[in-house]
DNA sequence: ATGATTCCATACCGACTAGTATGTATGTTG
DNA sequence: CAACATACATACTAGTCGGTATGGAATCAT
């Protein structure tokens, strides 16, 4: 009786409630705003608890970044780094974020950009975090714009890095600014821009 | 002799000396991590000369969004709407980001920029007044544009809204990632891109 | 079964914050 | 000059926050 009534440790579980719930309440206050207090509400697990997981607010941060959000931002990416053309499967990645996109979200933006905004200027180790990830997306996409070239599928006289880096700029350029815009077609003409520019990559 | 020892009051300047601070400040740590603690230290102003002039926080952000950075927004587009080909305007306007930045500087990112980032989503006047400078932003670069096409210096075939909304997109894009990469060339190639999609808005 | 380790719980702490209450000094007006 | 308005000064307030100290319970290893 006593025992089917004692409470059971699920630590791997309580840990992944409590990324989750911080990853939420990041991407609705960022990390500055995320309320420790807030996560434990949601979560209904208490700060010793948190504090066992997490040695710091900070250490939690990094740790939605690296186990969350990189994952997200790999997603996203992998179909466009393994298309058989990387300028199809590009404008297809456009096409789909227009297609699927989600109002709310869109006022919210993209987490991922979001925090390199809040915390690249204040906090070093976040900033190596979020550029670390930054850096695999800029080299997956440089390494399939070369292969695109080696196949005659992309313009041999674009430079891959720059056009890489062009590239994300615009996306995330796009999804922040929607964040103050709330506006619908502001999106589809930053995606359509996009989509625009990817086409003058193919080989005249 | 007491008189002349006495404190003269200067509202005007100890208002812009506020503004000014809490400008630095706000670029420094966000409009959130901004404290008003620091900025009474800076301009050596009091709490009750500073909730004098602006009654609380968020008035003095609005302030100076309205007072400082929208000025510092039109001071960097209008040379490119008043140019006699906005193309030509907008490629001279790249080179001269370029060649003027200031490494630190590119550290903190864009002020506009972040406080869209960081404000838009959690505070309504604040993305209102950003949204509405964003939109005259835009709204310039459309009729510049259109402009442009009335001349025979821009395509027909581009619709300048959505070609104003990418090119905005881009600038702040590349702008907000240095921040994370605090790479020169990752800047630099942002701008280079950018320049490429503006000469493919040449007449062909 | 026992001791050690891991996971979790709760009350407390000190620092920081924006804002308030109250007061003083300067400037304007009739 | 007095009354009033404006600009400024200082001490205080209540609230929030991340983190700490301490302890208890569950699980693991022997």
């Amino acid at each position: 009786m006593e025992s089917s009534q004692s409470t059971k440790r699920q630590p791997d579980q309580t840990r992944q409630r409590l990324l989750e719930s911080a990853f939420e309440e990041m991407h609705r206050n960022g990390f500055r705003g995320a309320s420790l207090e807030t996560i434990l509400k949601e979560t209904g697990v208490t700060k010793g608890a948190l504090y066992h997981h997490f040695g710091s607010k900070a250490k939690l941060g990094l740790a939605v970044i690296d186990e969350i959000i990189r994952p997200f931002v790999e997603e996203n990416w992998q179909p466009v780094l393994a298309a058989d053309n990387v300028i199809d499967g590009a404008i297809a990645l456009t096409r789909r974020l227009t297609h699927e996109r989600n109002d709310f979200a869109l006022q919210l933006g993209c987490p991922f950009n979001n925090l390199i905004q809040e915390m690249s200027p204040i906090d070093e180790d976040f900033r190596a975090l979020l550029n670390g990830i930054l850096q695999e997306w800029r080299d997956g996409v440089v390494e399939a714009l070369r292969l695109g070239q080696t196949r005659g599928q992309v313009r041999a006289d674009i430079d891959p890095v720059a056009t890489s880096d062009f590239l994300i700029s615009a996306i995330e350029g796009c999804v922040g600014l929607t964040k103050a815009t709330h506006s619908d077609a502001f999106y589809k003409n930053g995606m359509q821009g996009l989509e625009q520019f990817l086409e003058q990559l193919r080989p005249r």
